[in-house]
RNA sequence: GCCGGGGUGGCGAAACUGGUCAUACGCGCCUGACUUAAAAUCAGGUGUCCCCGCAGGGGGCGUAAGGGUUCGAGUCCCUUCCCCGGCACCA
């Protein structure tokens, strides 16, 4: 027997499946599509640095339900790629000081690298990177389609402004008031930005989660993101400025108590009102001083503020002539950033009139939850009562049924070098025009900097800049922000099933073939982002007719975060474990094996190198039992303790890793059989328990077990069927009954499966230890689990 | 504040649908074997308190705290405390 040396048969395995193109998984020809297609598939990396055990344990991950899969006989795509655009990548140019695209690739070789290392099943002939020109051309020609369709557009508009990173912010990039990436506080401006209108997607978005198989965490959390609110949008008149005004309440039970009037500072109206107001020029200085707040103070202030705006608003139940404020407790973002207000009922309103001394009105009766003091509608239930007050608000025409949605459309230009750029050319006669689809990719430009410099970069080469109008020949203006990130990972896992197509994205045959994926695994930190973005992506595209199916993921998992003295890893923050240098020093299949048996995959976890020596020491000891188990050979061993033991072991792998999705236990399990096996290697059935715990191990550590499976006469077990649990072997003549007395256990002895439950209650009795607990005392009830115990109730 | 998830040995964690003295598997620690010695390896031990002189065995208490349901609760219910995550002036 040779000493067991990792780094040997590592390379040398993985050099056996590269020569064979073990994990390369060919596409189907036309109508030959085999049943069984399984999609596997990880959040793809940033190339912003090295791979850290984040990294490892979401790949290797997948990597085990990879083989588990191909194994149970389905037909695996599992492709790998890289999210080579955006800030993660660019940021780390600009801290190595080169060109994006140079860092950005050096990255993408270094971390092929580490994959290969790990030995990872991965179809290397399906790579992509979002930085590709043959790949961004696709991700542009998308961009095209939702232009069409009026599903990407161009607007004024608040945005988030990152100073730091001189970048306008999607609003799922600002965490807490500060940027996502860099930690700056975000500003507010104005500026001409491109959406996406996801917010017509709404619906769509809430309604398909039924169609997923998601934690219901993750749910919960777009749930809570989409916000969406049934309620009304009244109407309240300002007579003084000819306009009616709109707000969505959720509570038009309560517009009785509506006393007053708010608009949000910068709400439209606002602007007239300074110019007409007596008091215009304290309105326009608190207007100027709430823009200049951030949202997360608007949001914590201790004391409501607001100004008076002069004007009058005419409550539509009541009639009566209310005050109009501008107060920044009332949100432009939501509704219509305009409210009624109701003291008596909205605890922010009340807190409001209670500054200002503005009238209190209670039109509910909360105790016996009725409407009081409004009219007709007086003694209604409040439900009952907001509905009639709706409808009859309808009849005058002073109001209707309204949903209102926390979602916004999402803000996809960006101010940056190094992302796709945007393929359109603004012509001073026809607007914005599409560059062709023929005219595809509009290469991203070298420029002299790229670096931000509060424009994009991408207008400082003015000769790219300047282009002809593709519709009237003019002298036109490229677009010259580039697009988020995330509006490349939004469709690549479309691309990975027709990766080299020149004439399409994809084909509808081949997308319909793999996709959607069948199980997804990445972190929740993408829940509001990626995860919905992709979501939307595939509606559209589902509407298209590009696709057959309405929802990218079916099944979706996320792995734990590996953090390191108790902050989240990352490359960003410097304390990074490489994992290379682990597989140098331990093995890759160590280093695999052992961030699975830490813990529960889905836990985040406290990274430690103590332990990986455990499994080390377990992969060392299984070297030495499955070698001496081959060369004693003792005999089959059939309804013997070992095979037992064996098939009890498929058994529980099978289901931890095929339904129960739990990665740490079966590890748990094969070592509790090679314990077993290594007590006597020699013994009835050892062979096959030797086979079966290196059948079961090579999911999780596929070198070694390549190994050892042709030290025990084999090949090819990558490519062996997943062992089946044999019923036969499994069924238990005898079993150890457990005796209690009380619920407490006293005894335990050995019986038969085929005993009777009366019989196994005598059995109980006659117990020695049993009698003496009983003590002479009364059995007033016996409770016989069959098979497993009977409980004795004095 | 609201909505999730969680609290089990010295540590990472098991116990999947209430049913094998809870703590599998691994780490750490202790003892022994091998060795001149150490490492490595192998064998054994390792919740806690108490009792029987020892060997060996017996018993009580133990899953954040308290209460409940049940023949039987880590698992179900109620109350409280603590930790982690998401949302939060959303009308």
């Amino acid at each position: 027997m040779q000493k067991y040396d990792p780094k040997a048969i590592e390379a040398r395995w993985q050099r056996v499946w590269e020569d064979e193109r073990a994990f390369y998984v060919d596409n189907p020809a036309p109508g030959e599509e085999p049943a069984g297609a399984y999609y596997m598939l990880e959040m793809l990396p940033y190339p912003s640095g090295n791979l850290h055990m984040g990294h490892v344990l979401n790949y290797t991950l997948g990597d085990v339900v990879t083989h588990f899969q191909r194994r149970n006989g389905k037909w695996v795509l599992r492709p790998m790629g890289y999210d080579s655009f955006g800030l993660p990548a660019e940021n780390a140019a600009i801290k190595e000081g080169g060109h994006p695209r140079e860092i950005t690739e050096r990255n993408i070789v270094s971390i092929e690298r580490q994959m290969r290392r790990l030995g990872w099943a991965i179809d290397w002939d399906r790579v992509i990177a979002a930085h590709d020109p043959a790949y961004y051309r696709w991700t542009q020609w998308l961009f095209l389609r939702f232009l069409e369709r009026d599903l990407a557009y161009r607007k004024e508009s608040p945005v988030n402004w990152c100073p730091n990173d001189q970048t306008v912010l999607a609003n799922e990039q600002v965490v807490d008031g500060r940027c996502d990436r860099c930690g700056a506080e975000v500003e507010a401006r104005k500026m001409e930005q491109w959406f996406f209108r996801i917010t017509a997607y709404a619906d769509a978005l809430l309604r398909d989660h039924e169609l997923i198989d998601w934690p219901e965490r993750t749910k919960t959390i777009q749930r809570n993101w989409i916000g969406r609110s049934e309620g009304a949008e009244l109407l309240f008149r300002i007579d003084d400025l000819d306009v009616d005004v709109p707000v969505f309440t959720t509570r038009a039970d309560t517009v009785f108590g509506a006393t007053f009037f708010v608009l949000a500072p910068e709400h439209p109206l606002v602007d007239t009102m300074i110019e007409r107001s007596p008091n215009g020029a304290e309105l326009d200085e608190y207007v100027r001083k709430s823009a200049a707040k951030r949202g997360e103070e608007r949001a914590t202030a201790e004391e409501k503020t607001g100004v008076f705006t002069g004007f009058f608003a005419t409550n539509p139940a009541t009639d009566a002539r209310i005050p109009v404020w501008v107060a920044d407790y009332v949100l432009m973002e939501y509704g219509t950033g305009a409210i009624m207000a109701v003291p008596g009922h909205d605890e922010r309103d009340g807190a409001f009139a209670a500054r200002f001394e503005l009238p209190v009105k209670q039109v509910v009766d909360e105790e016996q939850g009725v409407l009081v003091g409004s009219a007709q509608f007086s003694g209604l239930p409040v439900e009952e009562g907001l509905a009639a007050i709706v409808a009859w608000l309808g009849e005058r025409g002073r109001g209707r049924p309204a949903v209102s949605f926390r979602l916004r459309d999402w803000g996809f230009s960006r101010q940056r070098y190094w992302g796709a750029p945007i393929p359109v050319v603004y012509c001073p006669d026809c607007g914005i025009v599409a560059v062709p689809d023929d005219e595809l990719p509009v290469l991203l430009p070298e420029v002299e900097e790229y670096r931000p410099q509060g424009k994009p970069p991408l207008a400082s080469n003015e000769e790219w800049l300047r282009a002809p109008c593709p519709s009237c020949g003019g002298e036109g203006t490229r677009e010259a922000d580039t697009m988020d990130t995330f509006v490349d990972s939004s469709w690549y896992f479309l691309r990975y099933c027709d990766p080299h197509n020149d004439e399409a994205p994809f084909s509808r045959r081949l997308a319909d073939f793999w996709a959607p994926v069948d199980q997804y695994i990445g972190g929740i930190d993408h829940a509001t982002g990626h995860l919905l973005y992709s979501r939307f992506f595939v509606k559209v595209l589902n509407e298209l007719g590009m696709v057959g199916f309405r929802e990218p993921f079916q099944r979706l998992f996320h792995q734990g975060w590996v953090r390191q003295g108790g902050t989240k890893m990352s490359k960003s923050r410097g304390n990074v474990t490489a994992p290379d240098e682990l597989a140098e020093m331990y093995g890759a299949d160590a280093v695999r094996l052992y961030i699975l048996f830490v813990g529960p995959a889905d836990q985040d976890m406290d990274w430690t190198e103590e332990g990986i020596e455990g499994v080390g020491r377990f992969l060392r000891r299984l070297w030495r039992i499955v070698h001496e188990a081959a060369a004693a050979d003792g005999g089959s061993g059939d309804g013997g303790p070992l095979v037992r033991k064996a098939h009890e072991t498929i058994a529980r792998v099978s289901d931890d890793i095929g339904r129960r999705f739990v990665f740490n236990t079966p590890i748990a399990a094969v070592m509790e059989l090679v314990n077993e096996l290594g007590r006597d290697p020699s013994a009835p059935g050892a062979r096959f328990a030797a086979e079966t715990a290196v059948s079961l191990i090579q999911p999780y550590a596929p070198h070694i077990a390549e190994e050892l499976w042709e030290a025990l006469g084999h090949s090819r077990l990558w490519e062996a069927p997943w062992p089946a649990a044999d019923e036969a072997q499994l069924r238990r003549e005898t079993f150890e009954l457990v005796i209690q007395v009380n619920g407490r256990v006293r005894d335990r002895v050995q019986a038969s499966t085929a005993e009777t439950e009366d019989e196994l209650v005598a059995r109980a009795k006659a117990s020695e230890r049993v009698q003496a607990q009983l003590d002479g005392r009364e059995i007033r009830q016996a409770i016989v689990v069959p098979g497993k115990l009977v409980n004795l109730v004095v």
